[in-house]
DNA sequence: CAGGCGCAGCTAAACGTTTTGAAACACGAC
DNA sequence: GTCGTGTTTCAAAACGTTTAGCTGCGCCTG
């Protein structure tokens, strides 16, 4: 056709490209480029011959390049420990909800709470340009330097989940506090006077907080702190094991565990040891499940918005990417209390608690949606 | 210093470019280019020089302007039905494992077994030039466009966990019809003789497998197929009551229940009606999962290799961006029964099954190409 | 001292887009 | 005839890399 000042003879292998279909239309990249973008100012005819040759080509637009000149990639960087924490998948789930319905995807990486892992991770999505990152904090501090890269880089970061005393970000977690303060008021109120908790490391924000709402609801009910029946883990099921073994060789009559994984393992060194759940102690457990449901006891539990923490982390941190320049913001989300049979007493404690808080619908239904 | 030629003044809020490094060390930009990728050919003073401003300007290569020169982004999209079903994050996990290993990131999407979604996202992919796609296809067929596309677009997909007949492409699947005929045999073996099935969407191929396996494991056995006894479910919790509620009402004395999230359904219809598991009916389920260990009976379970799975494909994709071109493979992992409590007879099946299996060392070894 | 050969380093083209500034053209108004 | 005013289209620069091809330069060989 009318191709005599630029013949670039479309490579073979290669996808059609801009070029491409400037040339097969006979005009310039420029009206190509408008049409794809679908600006008004292309007339019909052309429109419809570009639209044309877009189709015979089966052209799709580059968005490497697209990235390149825009300076964004629509795309956002996802750090958690593990997926296969059943903690952590929904939590994604609402990150990838909240971040495909505004046009952006994730790349999603693992540091298993490794502080090497989580650094070659943040490096590598800072080089792959993404447009801005959800951190689930490894436990553990930042090397310096890594400290000051988050600082002074230009992209956005969104701490999920866990907080992080000296970085200036934004953060969306649960109010731990809260949370382990109802657990253990409620183990108080059914009766229970000796109460253990099985914690995550310390060193992770939020299982220092749940200690904190655990200690403050003892000494509000006028309850022993016993050292003795404070175990530290590390928020896995082995981990939980050991923990229960521990602290049941002192008989409390109640225990809170931080997480659903060290409840696992807790559960098994009981049947292990040969005791009863209400009967010997009651239990109260951090996290919902949809297999909870088989569990007997059914397991009496502080649920935490698992999909709104990940879809708010989403909106925030997509805010920011948006020029919402302004003070970092500490987003604290309710738990609920759900109460079942792990504790005894169900009816007459559900029954008041009930009163207190009227049941919201269970997020149940999300799974699978 | 030396910017007498090309002084581009390096705009302020941006990341620094390797034209600023190399005006900063007074060099050419091919020479930081050797450096960063630490070509042989550079001096040891001009390096450390580069080296030095690299630090001074924190300088991080833009990953995005040389996937476009190099036609490679160094990434894979992954799509899966929900990241939320937790037979996916380990399979997502393996995936993630592999790639990282060889220098690749996880693009991951959720379709929601919605063929829409799934063609929103593979369009997406192909766009963002991901180097390979793996493929858990959502249940139905492709829309003739996409699957013509998929067929001729350059990069590779390899299907996860579900086959699709009319796509030459590599697979990764589990043997599903092993697992299934293994499973009912041993039903079979403790003594049952009316067994039924809950079955997954039988336009998904590992259900339709599922079901193979079951029905010619009953026929070996000399067992009737009972239509009124298979229940075709969706893989969900709620599916797996409905069916176990209209299932049980026949009162089988076994099932089959083709994955985990329908096996908890059934457990809760289970309760419901009352009934006891293994006394009243025994029960072989799918996937193998930690929180299993407090399930009461111990569910009998054929197991699949999640991570592998996942690994496995990844590392065949790779293969493939790598330019091994050549026939489609498909290749199916071995399932392990893992017998427990739920069919009764535990120690006697055990160790009959462990006479005439006699125990292979892991099942990495048992894959069959 | 000419010729050949590496080597260190450079210039410039390429990758596939978006976008700026301007050209070409038509149409009225003065 | 000149000037403005749009409208449609274009050419070229920019984004930040990699890399092919080239230039000096020093060193060895004869």
């Amino acid at each position: 056709m009318s191709s005599s000042k630029r013949s670039k003879p479309s490579k073979p292998g290669r996808a059609a490209s801009i070029s491409d279909v400037a040339r097969e239309s006979g005009v310039s990249i420029f009206t190509v480029s408008a049409v794809v973008n679908n600006k008004s100012h292309v007339g019909k005819t052309l429109r419809e011959r570009v639209e044309n040759a877009i189709r015979k080509l089966n052209y799709r637009p580059n968005l490497i390049a697209r990235s390149l000149i825009k300076q964004k990639t629509q795309t956002i960087g996802m750090i958690v420990p593990d997926i296969v924490n059943p903690f952590f998948p929904m939590v994604v789930r609402g990150a990838e909800d909240a971040a495909q319905k505004q046009g952006y995807n994730l790349l999603l990486c693992n540091s298993d709470d490794s502080l090497a892992k989580e650094e070659t991770a943040i490096e590598l999505l800072l080089s792959k340009r993404v447009d801005g990152i959800l951190l689930t904090k490894a436990a553990g501090e930042f090397s310096p330097a890594l400290h000051k890269t988050i600082q002074e880089v230009n992209i956005p970061f969104v701490l999920v989940m866990r907080t992080y005393p000296t970085l200036t970000k934004d953060a969306v977690i649960t109010d731990d506090y809260q949370g382990a303060y109802e657990a253990v008021c409620h183990l108080a109120r059914s009766g229970r006077n000796r109460i253990g908790l099985i914690s995550g490391p310390l060193r992770i924000s939020n299982a220092k907080e749940r200690w904190r709402g655990f200690r403050d609801a003892l000494e509000e009910k006028k309850l022993p702190y016993e050292p003795e029946l404070v175990v530290e883990g590390d928020y896995r099921i082995e981990s939980g094991f050991r923990a229960g073994h521990a602290l049941l060789s002192h008989r409390p009559d109640g225990i809170y565990v931080a997480n659903h994984l060290m409840t696992i393992g807790l559960l098994q060194a009981v049947e292990e040891m040969g005791l009863k759940c209400p009967e010997d102690f009651g239990l109260v457990s951090f996290d919902d499940y949809p297999w909870l449901g088989v569990f007997r006891p059914r397991l009496t539990t502080v649920e935490l918005p698992k999909h709104q923490l990940g879809s708010e982390a989403a909106e925030l941190l997509i805010q920011r990417i948006g020029g919402n320049h302004g003070k970092p913001v500490l987003k604290k989300l309710l738990p609920e209390l759900r109460i079942r049979e792990s504790c005894g007493f169900a009816q007459f404690v559900s029954a008041e608690h009930r009163r207190a808080a009227p049941s919201e619908p269970s997020d149940a239904s999300l799974v699978n949606k």
